[in-house]
DNA sequence: CGATTTATCTTCGATCTCGAAGGAAGTTGC
DNA sequence: GCAACTTCCTTCGAGATCGAAGATAAATCG
């Protein structure tokens, strides 16, 4: 097993090196201009930094009219994030480099209704052995640095607890970030899925501080970033599935409300009532398959859809006025949701709203949750001093 | 006329200034604490401050088990600001203090469609009325530090100008704020009505940092403070007039969409209603006054209008997970419309974003979006190397 | 009443940060 | 090929900030 260290970062240096983690800067000067530090002041620090090790400098990059920067960057070997994102049944796990770039992923069946203990000690078996693998063994082993794991159900920020999970029988208050942490002695995160879909998505948009990401998967979730970060509310922030939507038909919601976006428009109501229709089908992947064969009768459900998700984002659109709204999750892949959604939303939102609004597929695609999981775990890896994540 | 200048503030000064001037620091004890710095910095810049008469120290606070603390207020001859609320037919105008409270507040009529520049030009004569009398003339009179209105329209952020605003013919994409800058050699300050009634309601809320302020008045407006700043998204956000809402009737809204909540639950659309039963008002004011004596026609319309309001809440409560829904405007003297708005979301939001969400009637009450301009100017005029608000 | 505890505020040396100045290493234009 | 310019990075003194230690002032309690 590596080792377990924290990562000795004082004062002004976690900034900066969040900053080459994040790919936001390669030189010096770079840094100095998104720190706000003095160029002086960046010089010493990172020559600090270089000298612990965490930081090493490799080449020059391309000049821009002057003298080339001397380019930075973190050091292979200043450690790894092991992070998960656990689905209804399979879950996908992964070791980072401090960039937050993946060195590993794996997918594994996993039944989550085995229950927290079950599920989450298995995790870290699988953890450990990606670990060996990996990062090496003995004192020259790379260091793990932080553990996180996404969850399909709300959590309570400060606590890493999940509460009223509707997916997760048996998981209600489980403690799931002090579990880990007895496994592990290092900063660990526990998060809504969606929400860290929604950071992991935010890095590849530079440019657009204020994200809608919905997760159209089994199920439907949205999270949610504003001002470049993420917004949580009072942990339950992003829910839209049990919204009301306008249909003929007329359905009873889990939640025991009649009429939730959920109950037609998420991969588990498309599933069931295209099994109605005498197609069986396992997993909403299956699903993309049929629409992607033009079967009729999958791409018509798929547009409803989206149409229905749509009706419901121009409310959230016109409210809240992002910069893009990105769609992720494995219903994503199929093009007639995101055309249908976007049809709804161009149409019945404010011009005002829409003018300069994107409505695009994930650019990460399948790991922006490890992605995600890995930009919060570094924020808190890098100032052990600052709040929670 | 007032002197001009601005604020002789460096450094950390503004940030502690702040403080003291946001009621939420009054020793250097808490100054220390609230922001961070060091106690023997702040003793420091505190000493400067007072030298340069823009604090003062004035007798002690209460103990808390040990020394008492020596009490920090704003001098009261630092400087005012001019703040405005600029509605379709009536104006308010006020001085505040630098601590962002009141030294008097006018209501004006104003017709908003005699367009930009005669609005403005009278609006700043008001002002220097306003100075001349509460401020003082000559060499010892008060200083001028900012002047800030609300435009009952969206407003872009960076230019400080109205866009495609509805409700004000003649004013789109009038650059507001650089009309006034050319009176005042001063930071000016321009945003949207209902984001200032967001931003001042939002002071009398400590602990809730995400809040939903919605201005229910001759129209519909929505404003959202994020993490306890406001949230502007590209300028448009805060819209909920434009949702589709359920009702059996149908009717088109100056938008071209029909049955927009604008069109049944603004204060506009229930005079209409009330007039073509025969009872004709002028101001939602009004209205309100037939409430409270009890007339059956337009306590009904009112609890409707709630209700449709408070359906389009649930799925923004949901979504946004606030910590309190804050219902001001003219309407919110009517106790059935809050009644109703409560009763929809509590109904059919989550137990999750309901469990302490607080729904309320504002505290502040109608000087909101004054109080809100104070506080946002405030942040201009203490931090000018800073963005802008 | 005096000792103890708690809290506020100041003093002082060590450390951090800044900004100006200048050296290093490129590009651009004649 | 050479001067002028741009960008990158470092050096160095001035000033800001910090933390520890102590002085000051009040509440608490035997």
């Amino acid at each position: 097993m590596s080792g377990k260290d924290r990562l000795p970062v004082r004062g002004a240096q976690g900034e900066l090196l969040r900053l080459v983690a994040g790919g936001r800067a390669e030189s010096r000067a770079e840094l100095a201009r998104l720190s706000g530090l003095a160029a002086s002041s960046v010089s010493l620090r990172v020559e600090e930094l270089i000298d612990s090790g965490l930081l090493v400098e490799e080449g020059s990059g391309g000049s821009r009219g002057g003298r080339r920067p001397r380019r930075l960057r973190l050091s292979p070997t200043a450690g790894v994030l092991a992070v998960a994102d656990l689905g209804a049944h399979h879950a996908r796990l992964g070791l980072l480099d401090l960039s937050g770039d993946p060195i590993v992923v794996e997918e594994h069946p996993c039944d989550i209704t085995r229950g927290p203990e079950a599920v989450l000690d298995w995790l870290a078996d699988v953890f450990d052995g990606l670990l060996e693998r990996h990062a090496g063994t003995g004192p020259s082993a790379t260091p793990l640095r932080g553990v996180g794991t996404g969850v399909p159900g709300p959590v309570e920020p400060s606590a890493g607890r999940v509460v009223s999970p509707s997916r997760m029988p048996g998981w209600n208050s489980f403690p799931v970030a002090e579990h880990l942490r007895r496994r592990y002695d290092l900063p660990v995160l526990v998060e809504n899925d969606a929400n860290l879909m929604a950071v992991g998505e935010a890095r590849a948009w530079p440019g657009h501080d204020n994200l809608m990401v919905l997760k159209a998967g089994t199920g439907i979730g949205c999270g949610l970033v504003v001002g470049g970060r993420l917004h949580r509310g009072r942990g339950a922030a992003g829910d839209i599935s049990h919204v009301r939507v306008r249909t003929d038909a007329s359905a009873t919601c889990s939640c025991g409300h009649s009429d939730c976006l959920e109950a037609y428009a998420s991969g588990a109501a498309l599933i069931a009532a295209l099994a109605g229709q005498g197609m069986a089908l396992e997993r909403p992947a299956d699903l993309v398959a049929r629409v992607d064969d033009g079967v009729p009768e999958a791409t018509a459900l798929v547009r409803n859809a989206g149409r229905l998700i749509g009706e419901v984002l121009t409310v959230l659109v016109n409210f809240f006025n992002p910069d893009a709204v990105v769609v992720g999750g494995s219903l994503s892949a199929a093009e007639p949701l995101i055309s249908a959604v976007r049809a709804a939303v161009y149409e019945r939102c404010l011009p005002l709203a829409t003018r300069d609004l994107e409505i695009a597929a994930t650019r990460v695609g399948r790991d922006a949750a490890l992605l995600g999981a890995g930009a919060l775990l570094l924020d808190a890896v890098l100032s052990p001093d600052q709040a929670r994540v």
